[in-house]
This record gives structure tokens, C-alpha cells and sequence, in this order.
DNA sequence: ATCGGGTGCTAATGCGCATTAGCGTTCGGG
DNA sequence: CCCGAACGCTAATGCGCATTAGCACCCGAT
């Protein structure tokens, strides 16, 4: 009584077996009632009871390709989304997307087959299959502009996940530059004047969000003295030796690995952390395990930022609804994780 | 340069671009050169010049109707797949699918859509989109066996993730059976002839599987005592106290949780572990951080299960390629990670 | 008896693609 | 110079579904 095996089930065959045509079939399952297409509850009845009777369910290329949405999400990363090395980064960015598509009804189509170059995936290729999901989300570190206007140009319905700086491109981010003026705020509060920024060396969003937070919150106060640069992972030492010089009181790290590094550095060079010199990590995406040390740190809001991606997409993909451009580009207030590597400042 | 803005683009509208039919531009884009269709190769390349003008890509969807594979697989989880009480369990898996997918060019279809029903999900539902991909994956530590059956008898190619026991369901699991029994092995060896098992209260193979390593392995040896009872998370010291009276040199315990638990209790009952009692643990999908304590237990190869289902789904949807029944039926050897809380009896 | 209007459905079409049968053309051999 | 074969392509069809136009029927009113 369960699937008639060898034959394929099509709403043609269901037709058959209820006496009816397909299209009565088609539109019994879809509910139409129109002024000119009624079918009264008695062969509608007729028709859901033979469906029951098999494993009939319609074939989503068809209904795709007969122009209705199929409750599909693209979802596209800029690296592998499960490898260790991103795991932090993704991991929670799908949990959020998944609980949130799940909400919604729609599957999700992770693009795993994007072709790897230098190091990034490229979201069109030969033969993407961005087309058979209703929409996508982009989640990645940085994402390549061309191809973000690409998508914009051929209006296909997308939210990026962190703000993205090319004109109509909708996305959910987080507000690192409030994150980082606030963490400035609390430094100064606790007496700290000369403060070292250790950024990364990208000109991805969020990166150049945190520099502009820090900077914009170090000029509002008067007698701070500041000291900037990137850092790269294989020379910590060199950049330990530099800042050293400037005497800072608290280290602002982008990178938590970074971090970890520096302050196993300062104490073999005899600094006592946190009490001679503070350290603030900007970033919460580990390699290894170095937020094992309980940093005060920025913790965007991953698992929501997922969430509300999905949530944006499907009110673009609505028909009835109308986001508003502050709907279509929003950032989300971010968190501080309050550790035990920030203090006052003794004299 | 790009995408041509509005219109969207079709084989068609290259064919009219390059000035040839329709039909042309597909078997261009398909490669074939039969007798009966010759396309010389200076069509082919004004096509494809076209083609690089232009944002073209096949419509997935029109092609799946069409009849051709779409290299798209399916994959279920019978929990969600990321929120965090199942993330030991599913992250790696997802892991080594999403790298094996990614080297034969794959797409991962996630039906989050599946509606859940008392804390499982359903597969088969109204509007499922099985259909979409050309094969699935199964996750999940107990399976529909009705669901199963259902998906043999429709020809599904499939694969489950964990032996099953319903006829004709492919699956790559872990020969639990084995690691117990080596672990038994040790522990005899090691000295110990009263041995405790606190299995999980489950009818899923892989509880079975390790009950039956267990038992077997015990009846290999003369001179040994077995104590064996289901645990609940929930009366652990109810457990304790029974157990206790057995005086078991060493508990073999299938959740992590449980043996955290467990472990506490016989410290604080004034046990010594492992000096009095060893534990070993069967399992390692815990929910809370168990597995801080660096117990003595079996580690499947989970990267590698995954990986391995998707080769052999992509192998069973190949028409050049014939599994047997044994590519088709396959365990992985258990790996067991050497930890502390399995040591030898003093008297 | 006739006619308007409501009722219950179906035939037909198109979505974009892959595939097959076959048509018009050219070219080489006799 | 004619004919068959090879060549280069296209028209036509179907995949399974959603949707629209409209047909046949019946009922009540005139």
C-alpha cells in the first residue's frame, strides 16, 4: 500500500487512478479555488485519497522550472564551510540558518561544488546551480566585488552575511565599530592612555570597521596616545619588539590566535599580563584553541546573525512584502565577553 | 560586459545571439559530437563565444527534467544538524561529506525543511524534495526503518551513515562490535575480571552492535563476572548504588555523559577512579564538555564516514559502476583513543 | 421552450533543456 | 555530369508541472 514501485509517480498517473485530469490534480494540490477553477470537496477528497494511497510527491525541477518558488536557500561559503580551520566561523552562522530555514519550511542548498582558486571558491563557474534555490545566502570573511555585483546586475535574490560595501548588495552585519569603541570607551575608563591596535592585514569589512571604531573613539579623547599596525602570524616577535618601544598599556588584538601569541611572548619577556599590560581581542574566530585564556573580547552575535539572514531572505523573496533599504542592510549590536584580560591600570 | 540586465538569459536567446538553434547551443554545452550531430569546431567556437558574454548557466532545474543528473545529494539528518546538542555528533560528518562532495563536484541539498514530529524528523511529508537530488545521505543515530523500506522500494539511491538492518539499505558504518570487544581484551588483560556495562536503553544497532562486541568477547573468557543494565540520564545514583554492590573492577559506559556523571558520583561516594574503578566509555557524542576528563573510549572514524558515504553514493548513482554487496554493506574499523582511565587491578 | 448564468471540470500551453530524426547542402568518385 | 555519402545543422518532441481559456452541462427563471 506504500509506493507502487517501478513506475515513476507524476500527477498524470494520480490523474488516472482518480478518474480526473492533471490539471485537476494540480490544482487540487495547490489549492486553487478561482471563480473559474472549482472543484467541489467530493473529488477533491477523490484526489487526496489516491495521492495518500502512494508516494506521490511533485517533482520540485518541474514546479521550478513551471515558474513557482521552491522553499530552497542557496548557501554559499567562500571557504569549505565544515574544516577545522573555520569551523568557529561557520559553525554557528548555520546553526542559526538552519533553525531559522526550518522556521520557514525551505531546504538548503550548500554550493560545495564551487571550484577552489588560490584559495577562495568562485560562486560562478561553468555550471553553478545558483538558479534552483529561490535565493542564496553569502557567508564568508571577505567576498570577491565582482561577483556580488554580478548577482546584484541579474537581480538575483541574495543576503550577504557582514556588511558588504558594493552598492545594493542587502546584508545582515554586525556593528564592530561600535564594539570596538565601547571596549576603547572601557579602557579609558579604567585609566588606560596608550593603547596599541594590532589589526589584520585585509580590507575586508569588518576589519576596516574595527579600525574605524578604534579610531573614531581614540580622537573623542584628548591625552591618548596610540600605535597601529597589522600583524602577520609569522612574525609576532618582530611586532612584540615594535610595540614594546611604545610602552602601551593595552594591546588591542584583531586576531585571537594572534593574541594568545603575543601575551605567551610578553611573559617570556618578562611582562606580566594582564597587570602591566591589558590585552582586548577584537575577533572571536580561532584556529587554535586560544581563547582557552578567558580574553576580554567582542562577541558578534553568530548564531542570530544566521537567523536574520534567512529571515531578510525570505521577506525579499516575498512578494507581499517590501523591505526597507534599513531593513535590507542592517547590523546587529555587538556583544563583549567581559574576561579577565582587561584591567585598571596601576601606577 | 557582464550580465545583460533583464532578460533572462536561455539557450535560446544564445542561440539567437550566435545565430544558430537552440539545439545547437546544447550540444555544444554538452560535448556531443555523435555521427548524427556534428558541430564543427568553428560553431562551436562562436557559441561559446557568446556563451563568455554573457552570465549563461544551464537552468538546473530544466536540465533535471530533462532528464540528466544534476550532481546534486541530498542530505538528512534525522536531528538538526547543527544546534549544539548535536554538533559532536554531525560536525564531523558533515565534514568529511563536504570535502569528499566538493571532489566529485557535488551540491548538498539539507532538508531542514523535514517537519519534526515528536523530536525526530520526518522524511517523507507532503512536500518533500527528495526528488530534487539525484541521491541521498541519512544521518542520524536511529533511522525510520519504514522509511528505509520505503526509499529501497522506490529505488532511492541512498546510503545510510550507521549499519542498518533492514535488507537493501546501503549503508558505511562503524563495527562497534570490534572496538568493545578490544576493549574488553584490554581490560582483561590488564587484569580486570568484574565488568560492568551501562548501556544506553536503545534499540539503535549501534547500542546493539556494542552489547553484542561486549557479551561476546566476555564469553571468550572463563573466569569473568559481567554486571549489564541500561542507564537514564536521569538516576545515575540509582545506578551507582546497584552497580556498587556488584563491586565491578571496571565500568564499560556507552554515553560520555553518563561517565562524567557516573565518575563524580563514585568520587564523592569516596571511590577512587581509576585506581579502585576504571571506566571506559563507548560512545563519544556528548552534550556537555564529558569528554574534559580524557577517559579511556572507542572514537569512530567519523571524517572518514562520511567521506566514504559519499563515494559510495556517487559510486551506486554511476550506471558504469556495479557496487557488490560488500562495497555496499561496509564498517570501519573503531579507533580507541588511549586515555587514563583505564589502568590495571591491584589486589 | 428558451436562455442566462453558475458549476465542474479539461485541453492546451509554456517553462528551459536534451535528444532524435531528418533535411538541405556540399563534395568526391565514377 | 550525376549520384551517393558525408556534413552541418535544425525542427520537433518530451520531461512534470502550473495556469488559463473555455467547453459541456444543469438549474432556475422567463
Amino acid at each position: 500500500m506504500t509506493a507502487p514501485g517501478k513506475t515513476k509517480m507524476t500527477q498524470r498517473r494520480i490523474a488516472e487512478l482518480a478518474g480526473v485530469s492533471q490539471a485537476t490534480v494540480s490544482l487540487v494540490l495547490n489549492g486553487k479555488a478561482d471563480s473559474d477553477a472549482r472543484i467541489p470537496e467530493a473529488t477533491r477528497q477523490r484526489v487526496l485519497d489516491v495521492i495518500a494511497g502512494t508516494s506521490y510527491v511533485a517533482d520540485p525541477a518541474a514546479r521550478r522550472l513551471a515558474g513557482v518558488g521552491n522553499k530552497i536557500l542557496g548557501v554559499f561559503t567562500y571557504e569549505p564551510a565544515f574544516p577545522s580551520g573555520s569551523i568557529d566561523f561557520y559553525t554557528p552562522l548555520l546553526t542559526g540558518i538552519e533553525a531559522e530555514a526550518e522556521q520557514h519550511g525551505c531546504d538548503l542548498l550548500v554550493f560545495t561544488s564551487a571550484p577552489v582558486e588560490n584559495g577562495r571558491r568562485r560562486l560562478f563557474h561553468e555550471n553553478n546551480r545558483l538558479g534552483l534555490a529561490d535565493g542564496a545566502l553569502l557567508l564568508g570573511r571577505e567576498m570577491d566585488p565582482v561577483e556580488l555585483e554580478r548577482l546584484v546586475d541579474m537581480q538575483f535574490p541574495f543576503v550577504a552575511i557582514g556588511r558588504r560595501d558594493v552598492p545594493g548588495v542587502p546584508y545582515v552585519g554586525v556593528d564592530y565599530a561600535a564594539g570596538t569603541a565601547e571596549l576603547v570607551r572601557r579602557a579609558v575608563a579604567l585609566g588606560h592612555r596608550r593603547l596599541a591596535l594590532l589589526h589584520l592585514d585585509s580590507t575586508a569589512e569588518s576589519v576596516l570597521d574595527r579600525q574605524r571604531g578604534f579610531r573614531e573613539e581614540v580622537a573623542a579623547h584628548a591625552d591618548i596616545r596610540v600605535w597601529s599596525g597589522p600583524t602577520r602570524g609569522d612574525d609576532l616577535v618582530g611586532a612584540w619588539t615594535r610595540i614594546r618601544d611604545f610602552r602601551p598599556t593595552v594591546l588591542f588584538v584583531e586576531s585571537p590566535d594572534h593574541a594568545a601569541e603575543l601575551r605567551r611572548i610578553a611573559i617570556d619577556d618578562g611582562v606580566e599580563i594582564p597587570r602591566e599590560v591589558s590585552i582586548v581581542v577584537l575577533g572571536e574566530v580561532a584556529v587554535h584553541d586560544a581563547l582557552a585564556v578567558d580574553f576580554t573580547r567582542l562577541s558578534p552575535p553568530r548564531v542570530q546573525l544566521g537567523a536574520d539572514a534567512v529571515a531578510l531572505l525570505t521577506r525579499i523573496l516575498d512578494p507581499d512584502d517590501e523591505p526597507t533599504d534599513a531593513d535590507l542592510r542592517r547590523l546587529l549590536d555587538c556583544d563583549i565577553t567581559d574576561g579577565s584580560t582587561l584591567v585598571a591600570v596601576v601606577e
